[in-house]
DNA sequence: CTGAAAGCGCTTACAG
DNA sequence: CTGAAAGCGCTTACAG
């Protein structure tokens, strides 16, 4: 019974301006830390706005305004890998400046985009961070003819200038993931790429030939597989990779869950990982720590990207003008475990 | 320029009445599927809508109506494993219902979590789901308070029927776990425990306790290793295990980061899973299957967890009746490779 | 079947 | 320094 009349209740502005004995203008003006206000009343009002814990209604604020306070963030599914390092660095970014995060997952299903699509047309949300690796249903161009602010995140196949996109330095990681298992003492290294026909994943092999080059050594075409980014082709192309009558002595991956998929392959021919091959990765994705043993990798800059391209995005909804409309952060290597010199003896497959 | 003018405008409600020559009442009743409009006056109505890509305002509706359509997710932090099956569910379950989702990491900041607190009372959420392990800064209670409609995820410490929670049989995964062990045979089967302060890391010990005894085999204090669910405990706990005088032949871990910190310290040692040594974890999060070998582990309906969390709190925001305060999903054993019968030799340490 | 009007809770020129 | 009033774009009794 006394429990219950301390529920608080929700006051609204113009019972907290009663109470004050002002107008709601002169509220609103303390609310928005807006001049205008007597040193003495602007106290009292702050005294009664903490006492009854009142916030301003959102929606009343957003009609108003025109502005919603949220950003909607876009990705095909949660995976765990590349997406959730970007979410990081999104939600970094906000939390300084009070926007929301809404997630919307399309599944890759045309209709849920396009529902998301129309959705948008309710201005409930100021901006859009694009993580989308394809153009789908016209999204880009959709959201121009709307007017509203967004900016597409990762690498795109076509690179574009059309609209701000925020990326990595990919031929370079490749270019370093190469040099430093040549740095190693390797000579035959493999490598198992991703989809060839998208510019990304041919940016990790030019950059893993130029290593090869640089360095004098010979590109062999049997050492290049194309794999689909998923666990399954690395695990397939190793074993193609051994079952050659010169095997590598090392591997290169375009991601980390290709990576993993060597992993499953070589524990099965029971070859060790680092004495017997060499294995480094692409991306960086949280959970490479946790392989056995902890793989070397190519670190993309996953939440530093996050954190500009809601930057970029804040700086646009503002209204405000854009440095670049492209911008690319640096890869790095992450040296731990997989990678060191080639074995001397044959390698005995089981 | 043609191009400029393709542009489309946004039109209002009464733009849309003026158009049709109706009144918004009417406009307003076919956009809610609400009867009381003559079957032409809505055909035209309808078409005016959709030429015009007209979507309802949404702040002036929610202003209106009280409803924000959208829920809040509370987390710690983005990880990668729960977390995300969780989020899967989640949204699962939001895209038949329409509602938003927005997501709210607290980094396990006091500070991060009174803000969001606050910003909840602007009435911008219509519910939320908490995903927090711990009752931190009092949020169950302000929530009660503040009659905001919360549905708990995951299993508590303390369990409560105070508020709505929603877990997973925890000790029958612990009871499981073991069990398939002692199926393949083994008898000294380790185990690398949560903190036992947790009651949930208490009742995967009692399951494993509890297999044990019905099978007739005794328990050994010495097997059983306290861990923080940490992978550095898995890797820390192994050695302890390895280096007894009678190692066991089997280990089972709280969950699966601990697990990937076992097969970090076995291949250091280059003990082979499953062969020399079987390991089985808890939760079955996204990467166990990259695992190598795959993990074999005991599954937690994340996904089902998070859908059903879903359901709940959307009919305690339409005013709804809960069948129970709290309910628990059953957990269930994967098997994939990390578990055979034990090593008939002895194990020969590194 | 249709519409005039009030009102959701704020912010913002504008006037004093 | 302070306030009266309009208005953001809808929905909802209510009347006809």
């Amino acid at each position: 019974m006394a429990q219950e009349s301390k529920q608080s209740k929700r006051l609204t502005m113009v019972e907290i301006a009663k109470e004050a004995g002002v107008s709601t203008t002169t509220v609103s003006k303390v609310l928005n830390q807006l001049p205008g206000v007597g040193a003495q009343t602007r106290a009292r009002i702050q005294r009664l706005i903490e006492q009854n814990d009142y916030v301003q209604n959102h929606a009343a604020r957003h009609l108003r305004k025109g502005q919603s306070g949220s950003i909607d963030l876009v990705i095909m599914r949660l995976e765990g890998g590349y997406d959730l390092g970007i979410m990081h660095g999104v939600q970094d970014a906000l939390e300084e400046s009070g926007h929301r995060l809404t997630v919307f997952a399309t599944h890759e299903n045309e209709d849920t985009e396009r529902l998301w699509l129309r959705r948008l047309l309710d201005r409930s949300t100021d901006g859009v961070l694009l993580l989308l690796p394809y153009e789908r249903v016209g999204i880009p161009n959709a959201l121009m003819e709307q007017n509203i602010p967004f900016v597409a995140i990762g690498d795109r196949n076509e690179p574009t200038t059309t609209f701000p996109t925020i990326g990595s330095t990919i031929w370079l990681g490749g270019y370093t993931a190469t040099e430093h298992l040549i740095s190693l003492g390797h000579r035959r290294i493999g490598i198992i790429t991703g989809p060839l026909h998208l510019t990304t994943s041919r940016a990790r092999l030019a950059g893993y030939r130029e290593a090869l080059e640089r360095a004098g050594i010979g590109i062999d075409p049997a050492l290049i597989c194309e794999g689909n980014y998923l666990l399954g082709d690395g695990i397939k192309q190793t074993f193609t990779l051994l079952n050659q009558p010169d095997p590598p002595t090392a591997i290169f991956t375009g991601n980390d869950a290709q990576a993993a998929g060597v992993y499953q392959a070589l524990y099965k021919r029971n070859i060790r990982i680092p004495d017997d091959m060499s294995v480094i990765g692409f991306d960086d994705v949280m959970y490479t720590a946790q392989m056995a043993p902890p793989l070397t990798t190519i670190h993309q800059p996953l939440i530093e990207m996050g954190r500009m391209a809601t930057g970029m995005l804040l700086r646009l909804i503002a209204g405000l003008p854009l440095d670049s409309n492209h911008v690319e952060l640096s890869t790095s290597l992450v040296v731990r475990e997989s990678c060191a010199a080639p074995r001397t003896h044959p390698l005995s497959t089981t």
